[in-house]
DNA sequence: CAGTGGTCTAGACCACATC
DNA sequence: ATGTGGTCTAGACCACTGG
């Protein structure tokens, strides 16, 4: 046991000597075995949806106590990279189960309350080139390629939200109207198994502005009616930027809702 | 020791019996320590900022590990109730401190960027019964006695947020205009230290709305501009909702921050 | 039944803050 | 030097899932 070990084990919190000014100066074992983790989930090593190892098995490869590898895998499940099934084991987490973590990034939600999964309509799919600001916020080069989708949600039939989607072409290459229109689910879901992109985590500002012309009909308001702007970065492994979005959303009989805790 | 424990002690799971149909069915300890735990928060036992007993004096209070009760306060710490500092001890969360947690229920942010605590001016303060909606809101009867305060924020002198808040009169006696003046440090800072009511929690619906006369007065835009609307429901312990709010925010040269993760 | 995650213990040692 | 939270261990037992 443990010949799989590539961090000090053993050591017990014994590496305080740090070489010189380095900013943790002293890594907890749980905190490197999470990092080992993390790589071998971004690797692909297992795909979402599957299981990975069981705790008594991973302990055993990294040569440390269960406990350990256990707090490790507790972040990993608080970032929402991995979720636990008591009984069953540990899976990777993916966009294309219709468990609660549907809504994880879909706000907008119905005025009365109740839960409605809208309907997504790929408008528009076009190649082009990143502006500088887009640039910025994905981090490209002004210039790189880029793939530009506009994007219909209905709820109930009612055209709703009104989304711009920019995406690194690199990253997704031979994506089509044809392919996202056979596909169902989600569209991080369509990301996540079509071209093994998957987000993590977003960022968010959210604006009011007056309904332009082509937004105002495509989504059956006066132009100039005040609509609820929502600018997005999300994000994959190591906090890479892969996706920018602008959304416009009628409030009339939804909302964006949030949570502060 | 273990003579203060209340809760079967030393049972280590064995409390599988449970009479009849009950939900739970089993609570872990850890479970149950946190539940005691938050009581005691709840009833003041220790005052905000305050620390609470070391984890090695809690165990033997209640006659348990020092790692279980290290598992109840990681979560009472993960609902901001309390906050664990290194070297010096576990304290009671406090809305008055400069800390990063000054931006815990403030979302609005300069589009620069740049971090910046806006002036509040409390414009109004008025006594009135609460309207069927707010009483559903927030909890009371349809005429119960409401407090209604309209708060001004300035950003670098710029008025941008024009708040409505409405509070159950019984909680709040004694707020007067001159009271809040006198006060240094946020609205939170305030209804804690002076009628001990601690927002734990928010739940916000934003939209899109034109502005009205009276709003576009005073924060300087045009008559039917676009205006983010915020409303937000605040709680205590409990989950009581104890705080109605109504925001109307300029979006000109600021946003509201979101992360989704 | 065996395998998985979940709880709990008792004790050791480390990092940090304070005196 | 002491007391605090933070890490780590080795092992036990429990709850849940599935064959």
């Amino acid at each position: 046991m443990g010949e799989f070990v590539t961090q000090p084990a053993g050591v017990a919190g014994g590496n305080t000597a740090a070489v010189s000014s380095e900013v943790p100066s002293f890594q907890p074992l749980y905190q490197q075995i999470k990092a080992l983790l993390t790589q071998r989930l971004e690797s692909g090593e297992w795909r979402p949806g599957e299981s990975i190892p069981s705790e008594h098995e991973l302990a055993a490869q990294f040569g440390v106590s269960q406990g350990t590898v256990r707090k490790a895998i507790d972040e990993l499940a608080g970032e929402n990279l991995v979720v636990r099934r008591q009984g069953k084991g540990t899976f990777v987490a993916t966009h294309t189960e219709a468990a609660s973590s549907i809504f994880r990034f879909l706000r907008v939600r119905r005025n009365d309350g109740q839960d409605e999964y809208p309907a997504s309509e790929l408008l528009d799919v076009r190649r082009g080139r990143a502006s500088a600001d887009i640039a910025r916020a994905i981090d490209l080069k002004p210039g790189d390629g880029v793939l530009l989708l506009r994007r219909l949600l209905r709820y109930g039939g009612e055209p709703t939200v009104l989304d711009d989607i920019t995406l690194p072409a690199n990253l997704f290459k031979g994506f089509t109207k044809e392919r996202f229109d056979v596909y169902e689910g989600s569209m991080y879901g369509f990301f996540e198994t079509e071209f093994g992109v998957r987000m993590l985590r977003a960022e968010e500002q959210l604006r009011a502005v007056a309904a332009d012309p082509v937004t105002a009909e495509a989504l059956r308001v006066g132009i100039g009616s005040p609509l609820l702007c929502v600018e997005r970065i999300a994000y994959t492994y190591g906090d890479r930027p892969v996706e920018f979005r602008r959304g416009l959303c009628t409030t009339r009989s939804h909302h964006y809702a949030n949570t502060l805790s």
